[in-house]
DNA sequence: AGATGTAGTACGACAGTCGTAGTACGACAA
DNA sequence: TTGTCGTACTACGACTGTCGTACTACATCT
């Protein structure tokens, strides 16, 4: 079975955690189970990606924390949830459209479709 | 214009190199204007990127180099040319296979579809 | 003679990912 | 009650690919 190593699929990292905030603030053991789900265990992110992520996207302001009990009884333990900010879903936005410029260029490489190449 | 960064397609350039060398044996310089051309411009490998991508697939064994005349004549100054091994092409067909997946993977985060979630 | 284009090489910095390790709490079984 | 598993992280140093900068050298054009 083939898989994604983390090689082709880092530039997409951010990208996927944002897409799930974007949905609902989570925290990053939830997201890391969500990222496996959705791919259908093809890609499982590192925990120490994972956090490391959390980390810069905060520091850049595309995301920001809050610590939050896991039921509304406060019970359990405390878990760090994120969620994007203003600048993050804009950043999300740009992101998809680079995705899809991406792909575009990618399959022109990868296809066997003959490219006509323009000079220079 | 939205335009390419090397952060999201660096999991693609060794494909990309290959996908050219594929064709017909090429060298640097050649390449790197067909990456551009190929691309519409959008996006342009840096030279330093491009040259240690050759070190490191020669070193992997995944392209071999030999140094030729840029004519039949002897003219001009000689250049090193690289073409893919047999290993380098399995290598560039597993490299195609897995981007299949990533495209399909990362379009079901990106993509407004609802995902289904299983468990776990 | 000087500028531009071709075809590279060298080198150190940087950022994101990874491996390893450790902490700490809760739930459940023996 | 003790131990194991699952949850939810943090710390830290290593590694790799990319980048910025700088430099070399030949050929061609003006």
């Amino acid at each position: 079975m083939v898989e994604i190593s983390s090689d082709v699929i880092r530039g997409y990292n951010d990208t996927m955690i944002l897409s799930i905030l974007m949905k609902e603030p989570s925290y990053g053991y939830e997201i890391s189970k969500q990222i496996k789900s959705i791919s259908d265990g093809k890609y499982v992110i590192k925990e120490t990606t994972l956090y490391s992520a959390f980390t810069r996207m905060e520091k850049n302001g595309y995301i920001e924390s809050f610590v939050a009990d896991p039921d509304p009884e406060g019970n359990g333990k405390k878990r760090t949830y994120y969620r994007p900010t203003e600048q993050g879903k804009a950043y999300y936005s740009e992101k998809c459209a680079e995705w899809e410029l991406t792909k575009e260029v990618v399959e022109r490489f990868i296809d066997n479709k003959e490219n006509v190449y323009g000079n220079n």
